[in-house]
DNA sequence: ATAATTGCAAAGCGTTTGCACCCTG
DNA sequence: CAGGGTGCAAACGCTTTGCAATTAT
C-alpha cells in the first residue's frame, strides 16, 4: 500500500509546483508512520530548525488533500488529522491507546453498500470506515 | 429504529435531571429528521422564543452523546454535527446533496472486522461507518 | 435546603485571510 | 519576469469556561 516515494516526484507527478516549504511538509508526512495535526506538523519542522510558517502548513495540507496526495481523518471531533497514504481506496484502523495507523487494504463492502443505497434510492458514491482498536503492545499495557 | 419517544421520557431514562432547557435541545432534536450542529440547534430554538443560552446547548449536548442518547456524526473536517438516534447499533448514509440522513440498521460488518483486526494484532473494539450519496432527488435535479 | 444548572461575557483554540515580500518556472 | 507562494499578524468562528444568579429535587 505504502509505496515509498520522494517528496519531489509526488509533486511532479500532480503538477503542484514544488517548493522548499511543501517538500519539507511532505518528509515530514513520509517520516511519519501515523496522523498528524497540522499543528504537530508545524511543530516537528520548526524543531528542526526549519524556517516554516504555520499558515502555510495549512495551505499546504489543504492543497495536498485536494490533489488526493494526503487522506483527512477525523476520529475526534475538532481534531483534523492527516496522513500520506497509499494510492487506491482503502480504510483505517486506528488503535485507541498509542493513535498508531494502520491501512486496511481490500476493502469488501463496495457491493454491500451499494445495495445498501438502491434500497433508500441513493447512488452511493463514496464511503469512508473508521476502525478504531487496541493494538497487542497497548492491551498488554491497560492489563498491567 | 427510530422510536418514537418524549423527550421527557429520554431523559428519565439515564437518570439525567429535567430541565426546561435539556427538554427543549431534545425536542428540536426530535423534530430534526437530519443532524444539526450545535449553533443550528440553538438558533432555531432563539426563533421559537426559546430562552436558552448557546453554551447551555453545547453542554446539553455533550452530556446527552456521553449518556449515548445522540450520536456524533462529523462529516465534513470542522463540523460537529448531532442525531437522535435509535438504539443499537447502525450507521449512516448521507445525501451530499440535501443533507439527509437515513439510518442503517443490520450492520454486517462485526465479522469482517474483527478478522481483519486480528491479523494485524488489534482487539476492535469499534467501527464508523459513514456511507455518501446522493438521493433520487438530488440526483433529478443535479440531471437538470 | 442544597447541589446542580443556567446565562452571559470573556477567554481559548485551531484555522483562515490580507498583504507586502520572495521565489519558482 | 510574472504569477504563484510565503510569512506574519490580525481576524475569524466555534467551543469552552468562570462566576453569580437561578432552579430542580
Amino acid at each position: 500500500m505504502r509505496v515509498p516515494r520522494s517528496a519531489q516526484q509526488l509533486l511532479a507527478e500532480r503538477g503542484i509546483r514544488t517548493t522548499r516549504q511543501r517538500i519539507r511538509v511532505l518528509e515530514a508526512l513520509l517520516a511519519e508512520p501515523n496522523d498528524a495535526t497540522a499543528q504537530e506538523i508545524y511543530e516537528s519542522l520548526r524543531k528542526r530548525r526549519d524556517r516554516i510558517g504555520l499558515a502555510t502548513v495549512y495551505r499546504t495540507l489543504a492543497l495536498l488533500s485536494e490533489h488526493g496526495v494526503v487522506d483527512v481523518l477525523m476520529h475526534h471531533p475538532g481534531e483534523v488529522c492527516y496522513r500520506l497514504c497509499g494510492q487506491g481506496h482503502h480504510h483505517h484502523l486506528t488503535c485507541t491507546g498509542c493513535h498508531q495507523v494502520v491501512e486496511l487494504g481490500d476493502c469488501e463492502l463496495e457491493p454491500w453498500l451499494s445495495s445498501l443505497g438502491g434500497v433508500h434510492g441513493f447512488t452511493v458514491t463514496s464511503h469512508a470506515v473508521e476502525v478504531a482498536g487496541m493494538c497487542a503492545d497497548c492491551e498488554k499495557a491497560a492489563a498491567s
